[in-house]
DNA sequence: GGGAACTGTTGACGCGCGTCAACGAGGCTT
DNA sequence: AAGCCTCGTTGACGCGCGTCAACAGTTCCC
């Protein structure tokens, strides 16, 4: 049986290998390292009529260019690898998604890592296997590499984005719109709240720290940390042991919502007024913090407006001449407080 | 000035070029060839005295195989395509961070991809170009996966897991697990919420449809169906609409745990007791669900337990032999009634 | 008219790896 | 001694691509 005749179908086949570029080159009746020049970009130094051959040709066979011949040839790939910090919140998918479709945007792929995945097996060490055998154009950083996994990457010739440190100061505002709110409703002691049992959160200790420095800073007592479990029974010992060290009325600055949501039912449970004797704003205007009543007062996040300091790390390092729009902060419209009715 | 005497570091100082196999050989004393096969677990077909002389060196140059090298060998690369569908949950994360250390334990790098990331640009589109580049070892689908795209994938010599249809008859147990637990409590009435707005969810749907055909296999009057979103007014206008279609009391099986909970507090604005008008029970057990008063019924999920039909279609397909143990389907311990106070 | 400068195009190499066919050495049989 | 098999090892090729140096063709200037 003779062999099927060369197939070349935008919808390949069954059994038919995908185009390469020889394919296309053969069809636009060029060489394969012209079709290579015009496919990336190298349009001025092409006849126009070059230039549209070579275009028309890789549509009809639907060519896609290999990721593995490509990264193979440029000794790097078109990943990017995004370090999700083991953070709790629940619009993260939200921004996971956002990022996946900017980095997309930009001709890469995104690969998400999870800082920390489990008990067995540190993150580092899967990290760096992975910098090492994808060699990918950069890493973006939501905050949860350490700074010798950052100098591993960029030794490997690997740039970390966003170049400053990640935080980007954005957890020392959100502790400041936090305990600035709760002083503007009239609380004179603050407190903090912490997500229980997490293993070591960098967002939370850095958002902790600006509260602290908040209450310094106007001269109120200085703030206490809570460890607060998404649970009845430890929420309300939580709130216990908060009522030793400060005297209601006190607010509270949550980590998230649903830490702000333990404390304000384990507070009525306790017997407490909320907002006259307990306070609480949470953090990132999760819908869910919104139907229950009382609705909660919290800081309410445009997840698009929060990242962009990361599109602007990505439109700078990767991006065409058309995407600089964005400047290098997020924008304080990003984070605003909702105000509801527990504080 | 002299270049740099061969660097062949673990740890990679700067400038030293990544470690191949060609090192490795080179140290070993043996041909590349060698090294790819010992590499690979060919090791009865060598002496064992070179198998741990291969090993060594390669531990000693901290070498890690080139993904792209090996991905253009093969024809394909090391990657499994995670297809997340449109589904909203809160523990999404949970599930997606177990199945990349899964896919990672195998020896695979996950890469997530969601079924529609945004308006612009239709998911299809985009997982065929990522099918097209990439050449993934394995498509791994929540259940996101249109039947043409299914196909599609399958004609570019791409298994997709699971192979059976994915949601697994899974969203038809979890809809009677929700009706049957409402008509235990006595609820002769039952209404399905699903979430507004959102795309087309095929869980969503498989779940509505189990509940309704529930309802006529135990002669009840036929489910409703209602739209809720998460927001105080939108949900009490929903649960009003729900009110024209059955009287108390009712029951009502809830898309999540989010829906649950708007329909729980638009009730008591209402002026609808819960439970003995309203009877909610809600889907995933999420932590908050249980922090609020009254503590809502739910149907609490195991997470590594419900993935077990894609760790098994993992294992089999890619598995070594010692991973054999877990079964196709999902345990039924996986999922099971949290009673609380709203039904 | 001969070289220089420029434009448009291409041949050829290498990236790191998997693998097939082939090899030499040694033991065995005829 | 010649042939055959097995065992352990390797040379060489190709995967698809980016890119450099070199090429033919044209225009320009002295």
């Amino acid at each position: 049986m003779p062999r099927q005749a060369e197939g070349r179908s935008p919808v390949g086949r069954p059994g038919s290998r995908p185009a390469t570029s020889v394919d296309v080159a053969k069809l636009a009746g060029v060489s394969r390292a012209t079709v290579s020049h015009v496919l990336n970009g190298q349009v001025e130094r092409f006849n126009t009529d070059t230039v549209e051959r070579v275009r028309r040709a890789a549509a009809a066979l639907g060519y896609v260019r290999s990721a593995a011949g490509r990264a193979l040839a440029l000794g790097r790939s078109d990943f990017i690898v995004v370090v999700v910090p083991n953070v709790t919140f629940i619009r993260l998918q939200d921004v996971v998604q956002t990022l996946s479709a900017d980095i997309e945007k930009l001709g890469f792929t995104a690969v998400v890592h999870f800082s920390v995945a489990g008990p067995e097996g540190t993150g580092t060490d899967r990290l760096r296997h992975l910098l090492e055998t994808l060699r990918p154009a950069g890493v973006l950083d939501l905050g949860g590499l350490t700074r010798a996994d950052r100098e591993f990457a960029a030794q490997a010739g690997c740039p970390v984005l966003p170049p400053d440190k990640p935080p980007f100061n954005v957890n020392e505002w959100l502790g400041f719109l936090q305990a600035d709110h709760l002083r503007s409703r009239g609380y004179a002691r603050i407190a903090y709240a912490l997500l229980a049992d997490e293993r070591d959160d960098s967002y939370a200790r850095a958002r902790a720290a600006s509260v602290a420095a908040f209450c310094a800073a106007e001269g109120m007592p200085p703030s206490v940390d809570v460890h607060v479990p998404i649970e009845p029974e430890g929420a309300q010992r939580a709130l216990e042991a908060l009522l030793e060290a400060h005297r209601p009325p006190f607010g509270v600055a949550c980590y998230n919502d649903k830490v702000a949501l333990a404390l304000l039912f384990a507070a009525r449970r306790l017997g407490l007024a909320v907002p006259d004797d307990v306070g609480v704003i949470g953090m990132e205007g999760a819908d869910v913090g919104q139907v229950v009543s009382p609705r909660l007062t919290t800081v309410r996040s445009d997840v698009r407006a929060a990242m962009r300091p990361f599109r602007y790390a990505l439109a700078q390092a990767y991006g065409g001449p058309a995407s600089r729009e964005d400047e290098p902060v997020f924008g304080k419209e990003a984070f605003a407080v909702l105000p509801g009715e527990t504080t």
